[in-house]
DNA sequence: ATACGACCTCGAGTGCACTTGAAGTCAAGG
DNA sequence: CCTTGACTTCAAGTGCACTCGAGGTCGTAT
């Protein structure tokens, strides 16, 4: 007779660092399964938690609430874990050089502006038209 | 005698690449000067193009609107612009830098749920849990 | 009985950088 | 004169991932 500890959504906000409100948001996007009520109230068993750190890591990583929803409901129902995130991971990771690739691009830009020498604002506009026709 | 070229919003947004809609948004938030009107409409000389690429470079860094419009008008009057762009640019290059990281982060979660072999995602939920307690 | 605290739902608000739509003005062309 | 097309203003909408507020319910403690 153990008994399974039941959880309200305080206590799960609590546990999981997240707002309650943010657990119900889940919860209406089908991100984590319906809990059982009581009188009106959400209580969950700790297997909430879980689910949640999944929800955790996949932000973690990049995915944006639809592809998570993809992630876990967007298969065949026998779809092994291994291949769901494979078949999300591949256009992420291209994303994330895409992101990286673009963030160095401005830091160059960044590192050139530092250089300037114009005396206006004014002569710095009509430089860069001068330095990129076309 | 030399004309100056008058241009309309139309022309100066097919020449910069942007919707009139955003031009006037510029305008609305102070990033460009307000251009002179012949019986209500906008009439720019081409210098607005200048503005409009000064904009875009500083887009291109990476900069947002709030930081464009401090860069333009947030200075005492005669800060030269190197003097701006190097105040600006030190937080933006930290910025971009924790992006890069962020990103590099995101990858290696990214490379590590691929190799999954979990049986379910409740598996995957679980393992997650066990590997990172607290 | 009543106050309390934690919960409930639903609709609206947040920030960013614009875009879209409705309703109106203007000059030129047929 | 009337249409056409480019322009005008202003308010509201977009996407994301939630948060916030109002107004109501429930069980427990006083």
């Amino acid at each position: 007779m153990s008994e399974v500890p039941q959880l309200r959504i305080g206590e799960v906000a609590k546990r999981s660092g997240l707002a309650a409100s943010a657990i119900r948001y889940y919860e209406s996007e089908g991100l984590i399964r319906k809990p059982a009520r009581r009188s009106g109230q959400r209580v969950y068993d700790e297997s909430v938690l879980d689910q949640l750190a999944l929800i955790d890591l996949a932000k973690g990583a990049g995915f944006t609430m639809a592809e998570i929803k993809k992630l876990l409901s967007g298969f065949a129902r026998r779809t092994p874990p291994g291949e769901r995130w494979r078949q999300l991971t591949t256009a992420k990771l291209a994303e994330l050089d895409a992101r990286i690739a673009e963030a160095e691009r401005m830091k160059t830009v960044l590192r050139k502006v530092m250089r300037c020498h114009c005396p206006t604002l004014d002569d710095c506009s009509r430089a860069l038209r001068k330095a990129q026709p076309g």
